[in-house]
RNA sequence: GGGGCGUUGGCUCAGUUGGUUAGAGUGCAUCGUUGACAUCGAUGAGGUCAGAGGUUCGAGUCCUCUACGCCCCACCA
């Protein structure tokens, strides 16, 4: 590991060049495997959220990447048994779809090739197209173990599925049956309540004469004529004065004459539309629900393309829409409409191809919901697992707490099919291993569901399916459970939930103990990216752009857990010129660090002020990450390790180091470059996380034999100095006034002046280089008595700072100035009076906060006192 | 209908046990390059922390209400 002939650091940082070849170094010596840490250490797992297999790269995959990653080199480097888990996941309907777009270009279709060769082509499309969100995993820069990647086809995993649908079945938890579902006519399959998407859109009311025997209608409103053709009743209200008397009559279907009875309930709403409902059970939920309870038939009314079915009279063979049309017309003919009007209502629209969904009567599978959720819903209230933040376990026990069956059979080819098997007498044969003969009536004749489940169904599965379950494998046994699942809120009842209901009731375990979401990335207008706005920002031509660190680093810090973030170019570019900035400090300290570089860790006794300070810093910043990070706050600890690598020990120390490094004295040569190099090393330590690439390629231009920055160390903090916090505040204080003189009085950059000092000499002495440095002050005497009149004064504390300035200096700018400070301090001196003169202030504000206000006060008054000694001196 | 989030300088955002003069990036103004960095440095202007009330010695931070924007869940034809 050693590397005697370090080569000299370039000009900048090559990402382009730098980030393979560094993700080579780490990947191909094993530094992403949890064994690294040995068989004692302590595992820490995430499982990957795995992408869709042929899905296209979004910043919403930088996103769980940059975190997941950052948690992961965290805990290696504090010495756990770090296990990321990489997969894809097979994505039934996204995959599907893209198949049979590809079927179409070639003019063929899955119909036509049938299902064994439509499976055959999806695992080439797979094979070709899967691995291109598997490279960008690597191209983020995810430590993940290659090793233990898994897809959710995978036999193993297969296996799984099948062990969770039998024991469900086994348990009484799976049926199967007609029921109102999801359909979606583009798709031609069920979907479950989360696949659909209600959006308001404009549509139109119509209003109609519903006839009733005697001559006499019922006005109704419907937003789905159609559907008129399915109607079993029309309900009112049992109170409602103007259709009371028409209770327990007939009515006829208009067009179909078809007679359905006049029935009263309380669901209807009197004060909309007509207040007259008509019922639809097989096409609409509600309707469904009333239905039940009067015992009414159902007629379906469509086919599975949405066409009106044979129950449709005159309508059968025509699309929804067109029969909508027409029956509207012939209504209208027949002098059975009223009106139509505007109006907004929730469209149902399915997530994947986005066509309108029809509830529809159809046979499918069912997972009974209530037990599974009872479990997760306990599993959070009692605390084993965590969400973050916590605002989303109120949306995750309403969730679960209303939970509906899950309709888990999809009419897809790709997938894990049904481990159902149905003989020519209907009974269905569940069993490991697959059946050969019917479980009921002994028959070897069984053909399988043709239904595949629901790809969460998979994937809920995921975070002990892919170490090995329902083997009892010693990854099984050493990682599980995992840790911390890590993913975008969207998905908190398609997966999250999933996982907690499955992980619990297979494995009796809780699946992680904490749970973390991200917010969505929008543009930065706030609008959400899509291709038909235009607005997608493709992370790799970012990355192209300012590499990949710059990227994580920007999505890193620039939101907080939970909320959405929008990202602007800019803020990318930020990024990139912090990676910059700390690529050459690192250049300046490498090339500072002499011909035998420090090796020990810096002894604090005796060194300066500047020297302590920067300790002392460095040191206080470990502990606010360490802090920051024990509660998620990942994106105010990027904030303080940036501020401090540029504020302080770039713009600060790396200055001050200077004067020592440009110097004769060997010995306070060597101290600091000691304390360069530990402030440095300190540095891209905490920043590992965020930076992997910048970071650890400097690292390797460091001096010594070290381990690599991925399995280095944690820093631990070991040092706090008060003294020289405070004592370097003033002087800090007073460069940055003197800067300000020199700017409003148009001094010269390079002139060099003298000063003359009032209080805490020996301070300011010890530290006149500092000065000399930073603001060019060559000198510094003494003030023994009177002051200087031809000169600006600058007041900090109780030091007064005289900058003779002869010929320079306009008294009445200088009064000005003065009397300005002087009215900003007096202003504050006035509210600290206030706060130390409040009786309840003293008696309850804790001890230390009024001891700093103490110490505040005290030294604004010396301020203050400096200031108008000096008015008092100044000519007139 | 229920629940949640947001509202802080021109723009984008930080600010988590309530406690110094509310911070940063970007934009703007002025100045600056022979020795880490113009992907830079120095200095400066710019904010009644949406509004009202309350709790408290003390509120950007906690509570209530209001306004505006956004999101999720939900069966109004």
């Amino acid at each position: 590991m050693t590397m005697p002939n370090i080569p000299e650091m370039s000009k900048t940082f090559d990402f382009a060049e730098s980030e393979p070849r560094l993700y080579k170094y780490w990947e191909s010596n094993g530094w992403f495997k949890p064994e690294v840490a040995g068989v004692d250490a302590k595992p820490f797992v995430i499982a990957i959220p795995p992408p869709n297999v042929t899905g296209e790269l979004h910043l919403g995959h930088v996103m769980f990447v940059s975190l997941e990653d950052l948690m992961i080199r965290y805990e290696r480097m504090r010495g756990k048994a770090a296990l990321w888990i990489p997969g894809t996941d097979h994505a039934g309907i996204a995959t599907q779809l893209g198949v049979e777009k590809m079927l179409r270009n070639e003019g063929t279709s899955r119909e036509e090739i049938g299902r064994e060769e439509f499976l055959h082509r999806t695992w080439e499309w797979k094979e070709k197209y899967g691995g291109a969100i598997v490279n960008q995993l690597r191209r983020m820069g995810a430590s993940v173990d290659w090793d233990r990647e898994r897809f959710t086809l995978d036999e193993s995993l297969s296996v799984a599925v099948r062990e969770a649908f039998i024991t469900l079945w086994d348990q009484g938890l799976i049926y199967r049956g007609p029921r109102l579902i999801n359909w979606s006519p583009g798709l031609q399959t069920a979907v479950s309540d989360v696949e659909v998407e209600r959006a308001e859109e404009q549509a139109t009311l119509y209003y109609f004469k519903y006839p009733i025997e005697g001559g006499e209608y019922i006005p109704v409103a419907t937003t789905r004529p159609e559907t008129i053709l399915g109607d079993t009743a029309v309900a009112v209200h049992p109170e409602d004065e103007r259709y009371k008397h028409l209770i327990g009559k007939t009515a006829y279907v208009p067009m179909l004459n078809r007679p359905i009875p006049v029935i009263a309930d309380e669901y209807v709403d009197r004060e909309f539309g007509t207040g007259a409902l008509k019922i639809t059970p097989a096409h609409d939920f509600n309707d469904y629900e009333i239905a039940q309870k009067f015992n009414l038939p159902m007629i379906s009314i469509m086919d599975k393309k949405a066409a009106i079915n044979e129950n449709g009279g005159p309508y059968t063979g025509l699309d929804r829409f067109a029969a909508r049309k027409k029956l509207w017309a012939d209504m209208e003919a027949m002098g059975l409409t009223i009106k139509t009007e505007a109006h907004t209502l929730i469209i149902p629209r399915t997530q994947r191809g986005g066509e309108i969904v029809e509830p529809m009567i159809s046979e499918q599978w069912f997972v009974k919901m209530e037990p599974l959720a009872a479990k997760a819903i306990e599993a959070v209230r009692s605390g084993q697992i965590k969400i973050v933040p916590e605002r989303f376990e109120k949306v995750y026990f309403n969730w679960l707490e209303n939970i509906k069956d899950w309709c888990i059979s999809r009419q897809l080819w790709w997938g894990h099919r049904i481990p159902a098997f149905y003989c020519e007498n209907g009974h269905i044969t569940v069993e490991r291993g697959g059946p050969v003969k019917c479980a009921t009536c002994g028959s070897r004749h069984l053909t399988q569901d043709p239904d595949v489940l629901d790809t969460w169904f998979s994937s809920g599965l995921w975070p002990f399916s892919t170490l090995g379950w329902p083997q009892q494998t010693p990854d099984l046994a050493r990682y599980y459970p995992t840790d911390v699942l890590e993913t975008g809120y969207d998905i908190l009842f398609f997966w999250v939930a999933r996982m907690i209901m499955m992980g619990l009731w297979f494995t009796d375990e809780i699946p992680f103990h904490t749970v973390y979401l991200h917010g969505l990335v929008r543009d930065e207008n706030g609008n959400k990216m899509s291709k038909s706005k235009g607005n997608v920002i493709d992370p790799l031509i970012t990355m192209d752009k300012y590499g990949t660190d710059a990227l994580r680093f920007t999505l890193l810090t620039g939101g907080t857990p939970g909320n959405d973030q929008n990202l602007a170019e800019s803020r990318v570019e930020y990024s990139r010129n912090f990676g910059n900035k700390l690529w050459q400090i690192a250049k300046f300290v490498t090339s500072n660090l002499g011909d035998n570089p420090p090796t020990e860790k810096p002894d604090p006794k005796g060194l300066s002020t500047p020297d302590r300070w920067i300790l002392s810093r460095v040191n206080g910043l470990v502990a606010t990450v360490q802090r920051l990070f024990d509660n998620h706050q990942y994106g105010e600890a990027g904030w303080q390790i940036q501020s401090f690598v540029w504020d302080e020990f770039a713009d600060w120390y790396v200055e001050i180091s200077k004067n020592a490094l440009y110097s004769t004295d060997e010995h306070q040569k060597q101290i600091t470059r000691g304390i360069l190099l530990h402030t440095l090393e300190t540095s891209l330590k905490l920043l590992h996380p965020y930076m992997p690439f910048v970071t650890e390629e400097i690292w390797r231009h460091l001096p010594g034999e070290r381990k690599p920055l991925i399995i280095s160390q944690w820093p631990t903090a070991w040092y706090s100095d008060d003294k020289a916090e405070a004592d370097m505040n003033t002087i800090k204080d007073l460069i940055v006034k003197v800067r300000n003189i020199r700017s409003e009085y148009g001094v010269e950059p390079g002139k060099r002046i003298t000063a003359m000092a009032f209080g805490a000499f020996d301070l300011l002495e010890a530290n006149a280089n500092v000065f000399a440095r930073l603001c060019n002050v060559e000198k510094i005497a003494r003030l023994e008595g009177g002051t200087p009149e031809q000169s600006a004064a600058i007041v900090s504390g109780d030091v007064t700072l005289y900058l003779p300035l002869a010929g320079m200096v306009d008294f009445a700018a200088e009064r000005e100035r003065l009397n300005k400070e002087l009215a900003n301090v007096a202003a504050q001196i006035e509210k600290s009076e206030k706060m130390l003169g409040n009786e309840g202030f003293i008696a309850r504000a804790k001890p230390e906060v009024v001891a700093r206000e103490r110490t505040k006060l005290a030294e604004l008054t010396q301020t203050r006192d400096a200031l108008q000694e000096r008015l008092t001196a100044l000519p007139v």
